[in-house]
DNA sequence: ATGACGATTTACT
DNA sequence: GTAAATCGTCATA
């Protein structure tokens, strides 16, 4: 578990350590934060819990397989720290950070958050459209454990789509003041809903922070 | 213009 | 465990 959190400061990351492989991204990117100022200055902030690479033009999963490209996944292609911002199944959107050089296709899917500042305001994003009629109060690993999820607690929709993570105001990658996390509190698994991709479905691209309860519920059984 | 398909989530048997 | 919800996007025509 990630307790007793600093408070918020803002150090941005350098965009190098952005423009690496997303393999090795994906494994940085756990234990940092991603802050949301809504229009009204509110701040909506999370911890990263969980992860996976996409590695462009060589993997079958990737939107950018084969060196696809599109009005949808251009962003994929912009300098590392861009927002990759995309909807799909008619109604989730998913946030990626854009990595390794420009003009290379490559990302990591942002899975999980611990959500660490905003709550009262994700519970409420996240039931604005209740599927069922009688929801009880979402608990806090409900908010943001799964990539939709934390779209729509954080508000995040493709109007920040290629939005850069580094400068941005609205929406931001914080580094966290903390060292990297040691080896033992990773775990590296394949990714999650990329059955049809062959044999890039059983590469060992998605990492999470172990014992967290935050991550997305499908395999949260599995792993190691 | 049309049809197939999701890097998902939720409810239900 | 299975299936429904729901629609933008993309490839094809």
């Amino acid at each position: 578990m990630m307790q007793n959190m600093a408070p918020l400061t803002c150090k941005r990351p350098k965009r190098s350590t952005l423009a690496q492989d997303p393999a090795a991204v994906a494994k940085w990117l756990l234990g940092q934060t991603i802050v949301r100022v809504l229009n009204d200055g509110e701040c909506l902030a999370g911890t990263i819990v969980e992860t996976e690479a996409y590695l462009g033009v060589i993997d079958q999963a990737a939107h950018t397989f084969g060196g696809k490209r599109t009005k949808r996944n251009q962003s994929m292609y912009a300098k590392p720290g861009t927002a990759y911002v995309y909807f799909t199944y008619g109604m989730h959107h998913c946030l990626n950070v854009v990595c390794g050089q420009l003009n290379e296709p490559v990302a990591v899917l942002i899975r999980a958050l611990e959500p660490t500042q905003g709550l009262d305001t994700m519970r409420k994003n996240r039931q604005a459209n209740p599927a069922r009629k009688t929801r009880r109060l979402l608990k806090d690993h409900q908010l943001c454990s799964g990539p939709g999820k934390l779209c729509q607690a954080l508000a995040i929709d493709r109007q920040m789509d290629s939005i850069d993570l580094l400068t941005s105001d609205s929406l931001l990658l914080v580094q966290s003041l903390y060292e990297t996390l040691p080896d033992n509190q990773i775990v590296n698994t394949p990714r999650i809903g990329v059955d049809s991709a062959g044999a890039w479905a059983l590469r060992p691209l998605r990492w999470y922070i172990s014992d967290n309860c935050h991550i997305s519920i499908r395999n949260r059984h599995l792993g190691e």
